[in-house]
DNA sequence: GCTTGACCTAGGTGTAACTCATAGGTTTTA
DNA sequence: TAAAACCTATGAGTTACACCTAGGTCAAGC
């Protein structure tokens, strides 16, 4: 098989295909006519792990890691396990700011419907963000040196 | 207000209001002595609103236009109506997404606790994942001469 | 035989919102 | 006075690809 064809067979682009062999997903060989990448049957099995894999929230740097393992014959199971119950938590996490979110934004535009659209007055800017509530900021002093940082589903 | 001063006070990171600044939505002045970036207390209050802007989930280009506007006198209400009004149903699909995703997760790590934890046999990767139904994928053709792409929140 | 279109290669760039690093200058504090 | 903390500008790194360049290959139709 040739790059389109694996990709077609899995339903995504010839890019990704190449993408995951330049990280190190696949491993095809080579046409030595040509230097056309050649995949077989075992390497469209594996985009679809890939895929489903990808679904499940794994980066392709830690399914790179998962395939490496059971390349050498080891279980990646309690690997996968480990992330995906450490990534669980993050997505709750994740699934209630967005929540939140949702659920500001629907309030700000029924605000809005009581207001009247036209320029805000004096300095203030649009009324519509600036009454909102701040994001819950330590907003006396921060002990750390610098980058209070908050990193998403890393 | 030097850089950290105005950082701290916000409850961000220096190299976030350095970023921020760069990116033209805060318009310090200068100290002719050193060259420092002198914030006042309105550059105070516009970081704030960026804040509550990011947590509404404008990006960064959108609020600079935002803010663009205003600097000009304009109101930029009906702008962040807009913005909001187009944003939240794709909010409401990234929420339905990622509870999907948790769902399986959380069915992946039940289904494992029935199974034995070594390694799995012959040429199966992981059955946790290998067992998952695939993405709904176009698995006969795709049309276009290439890239199914799929984005998420812009 | 030749063109056309679809495909291939490698490598580089761009995306979002920062973060971190580099290299050198300044200010504050002990 | 020396170290710690901060400042400057600039460039690179992060994710998972998508897109582009520039040039080579291949099958089909004329």
């Amino acid at each position: 098989m040739k790059v389109i064809e694996l990709a077609r067979a899995a339903g995504v682009s010839g890019e990704t295909v190449r993408h995951y062999t330049r990280e190190g997903l696949l491993h095809p060989s080579r046409d030595p006519d040509n230097g056309y990448q050649r995949y077989g049957p075992r390497d469209l099995e594996r985009l679809r792990f890939i895929q489903r894999a990808r679904t499940l929230g794994f980066s392709v740097a830690e399914i790179r890691d998962i395939l490496a393992h059971a390349d050498q014959g080891d279980s990646p199971c309690p690997l996968v396990r480990d992330l995906l119950a450490s990534r669980l938590p993050e997505i709750h996490a994740r699934i209630a700011e967005l929540q939140a979110l949702a659920k500001r934004m629907e309030q700000a535009l029924s605000t809005w419907e009581a207001m009247p659209d036209g320029t805000p007055d004096g300095h203030s800017l649009c009324r519509l963000i600036e009454s909102f509530p701040e994001p819950l900021s330590n907003t006396t002093a921060d002990a750390s040196p610098d980058a209070p940082s908050k990193k998403e589903t890393p």
